[in-house]
DNA sequence: TGCAAATCATCTGCTGTCAAACGATTGGTA
DNA sequence: TACCAATCGTTTGACAGCAGATGATTTGCA
């Protein structure tokens, strides 16, 4: 069986780096499916889920915030939002406040205990990023980001 | 009300580009969830699903295969690529025939009218992926597709 | 040969995401 | 004032994606 015999179509130097070589859009979805994934198993480790470690980020950076904004500025949808905070809330990380201009909306805000959740986490994720973007160089990694603000529209 | 009496915390000056230049992976997943959505639109009007589409173009590529290698090749789960071989069967568009080499697997075949569909969806790609990267120049597009083939490990 | 392990396609159940609808509240207008 | 549209947070239902189990079949090895 030197000429093998089975795999009669098996094409070893594989279909997919050709199709993500033609289809852009096929490549980003499968390289950000990848990058999901390792973030998704990394907060996993740290106890603290990707989109509740962005809503503490943003609470240190700008204050309290309704979770309209916060949807808005993560680009986390709003019903989502609704369990991200409850979590946060039990877990004594952030406290909705009732905004008295506005009874509609609350203002989300950060606790002391949140304050220095969101530390500790801070500090695993340049570890992470470095992992998970490894086969880039960091010129690379700026090119990249660069793009892809571009792509997002959000300016240089 | 010049000075907005409302909007207390309200930072126009969005969070999010800053977000998205320190955070990598958040700005891929985000990019790649617009990109996603305008493939699922375009798709939706060509009434040929993302999937099916990549599924007849890696057949008339490299003939007929099992679905186990399709998943593979594809990057899309087993279990979702039994659904979709089920709708492209049902339209005519493939046929599955057993392997009599190994009769565990199919030998999913492209149609002659699968073929023809697949060629008139093939016209119409060009100009979603001008639409959907138009933020970005030819050269830049060159280049995002190089560092994300470094990014999925497709060599160069 | 006969038997254990691996493989292919499939099915089931779980999770996360999104659209749409809903109550509560606000702002604007007559 | 009374009323209508818009907004905020929430709930619900639908749907895709993935892990794990299953049945049929094949392969490897004694």
């Amino acid at each position: 069986m030197a000429p093998t015999t089975k795999n009669p179509g098996r094409t070893r130097a594989t279909y997919f780096p050709r199709l993500a070589a033609e289809r852009l859009d096929i490549a980003l979805c499968r390289a950000s499916a990848a990058v999901a994934r390792a973030a998704d198993a990394h907060a996993g480790e740290e106890g603290l889920g990707v989109g509740q470690h962005l809503v503490l980020q943003m609470l240190d950076a700008v204050g309290p915030c309704s979770q309209q904004t916060l949807s808005e500025e993560l680009r986390i949808d709003r019903s989502v939002m609704v369990s991200v905070c409850d979590d946060l809330e039990q877990q004594g990380l952030v406290r909705r406040e009732r905004n008295p201009r506005d009874r509609r909306s609350y203002a989300v805000t950060l606790t002391d205990l949140g304050r220095r959740r969101l530390a500790q986490a801070q500090t695993s994720i340049p570890a992470f990023l470095e992992d998970t973007f490894q086969p880039l160089t960091p010129d690379e990694r700026h090119q990249l980001s660069t793009l892809l603000g571009k792509l997002l529209g959000t300016g240089t």
